[in-house]
DNA sequence: CTTGAAGTATACCGACCAGTCTAGTACTAT
DNA sequence: ATAGTACTAGACTGGTCGGTATACTTCAAG
């Protein structure tokens, strides 16, 4: 059918822009309503409760993110190190474009819920660690092959990954604090020289 | 005059606890009051609004970070590396305490705030820009301390220092993510790897 | 043409929200 | 003793919250 699909996915990508550029808690069903120009009984047919709409919006999420940035930017047709970089460009470039078109940096989607309902939630919780997991396998890869190559000398691949994700993180959460995009450019390069050696 | 001290500080220990573990948006007046066991008139006579409050507890957690944690690693008696490294040290211990106490790690008071409220209320978003870049400055001496003993090759020092500072935020909000402090061990050292470059 | 499911619309629920108001008590300075 | 101020108490307001109940429409299958 198409009008199923139509409303769930209109419910979905109104509830992800909302949630992304003010907060889970702070935006409310019948706010998501009218914005999508849907009724709440429309609303609570397609989606249980809030919770569910909430990890439905962050699978969206994970995916529309792997499908652009992620794919954008750790293609193999690039050297390893070199995915990195392109992928803090990726990231510099959607924040910049958010923020000028909300007037305020959003930040990491995941970042946001985690800070937000980790402590709250375990449902959303595990479900953002799940989608940042997702996300972070990507370095994961492109940690190996530049071990692979040469490019890097041996290390923790698993927790160096970890590490440069987790640094993207914090430098989207400044940018975030200081609303400006441009901290990404400048501090982002520098999640190539992370490096956590291996245990010993 | 000793009650007015009395409550007013109990109101703010009691909301710096309830914010830090909870979160901002989802901790009511009424619930802070009850905890502290203090009316809603005491209250607002000492807070003007919620969003006041939320400023004088960022205040509060940024002088008593500063004051504790921040003072014990920063001390000059260590060789400036090494007091990065007694930071991650006692971040870990710090967020292991809190989360073995409310079975949730909390992450960082400021990141929290940034993360929940930035792109909502501009006051507390600058405030805890305000805040983080307080507890930055310490890391900043550090390499700067670094550069000059020679143990640091020449960089992008205030660069370098938000980006250390934006790496810890980021770890702290991946052990979140997984509620597992370990990960702040695990990961926390490599903040001592990080390097931005002079620009040229 | 009928039946039943999918989807829509809206009134409504009790709980809670930040914040106000009024009436009070306790203490201080004169 | 009195006046004024700092502080406390808690009922109350208008509004919003997530979620429910019920009646309706649309449409496809038999």
């Amino acid at each position: 059918m198409n009008r199923t699909s139509d409303t769930r996915q209109h419910i979905l990508d109104t509830a992800a822009t909302l949630f992304h550029t003010q907060s889970f808690s702070d935006v409310g069903i019948a706010t998501i309503c009218k914005q999508a120009d849907v009724s709440k009984g429309s609303f609570f047919h397609f989606f249980p409760s809030k919770q569910a709409l909430g990890v439905a919006v962050l699978e969206q999420f994970r995916e529309k993110i792997n499908e652009t940035l992620v794919a954008r930017a750790f293609s193999s047709q690039y050297p390893p190190m070199e995915r990195l970089l392109r992928f803090v460009e990726e990231l510099y470039m959607f924040q910049r474009e958010q923020a000028k078109e909300h007037g305020h940096l959003p930040g990491c989607p995941f970042g946001n819920i985690v800070m937000e309902q980790a402590t709250q939630d375990e449902i959303l919780r595990k479900k953002a660690d799940g989608c940042i997991r997702s996300i972070a396998n990507h370095i994961r890869t492109a940690v190996s092959d530049a071990v692979q190559s040469g490019e890097l000398a041996p290390l923790d691949e698993e927790a160096t990954a970890e590490a440069m994700f987790g640094y993207l993180e914090g430098v989207q959460l400044m940018a975030k604090a200081r609303n400006d995009a441009e901290l990404i450019r400048r501090l982002g390069p520098a999640v190539a020289t992370i490096r956590v050696p291996q245990q010993t």
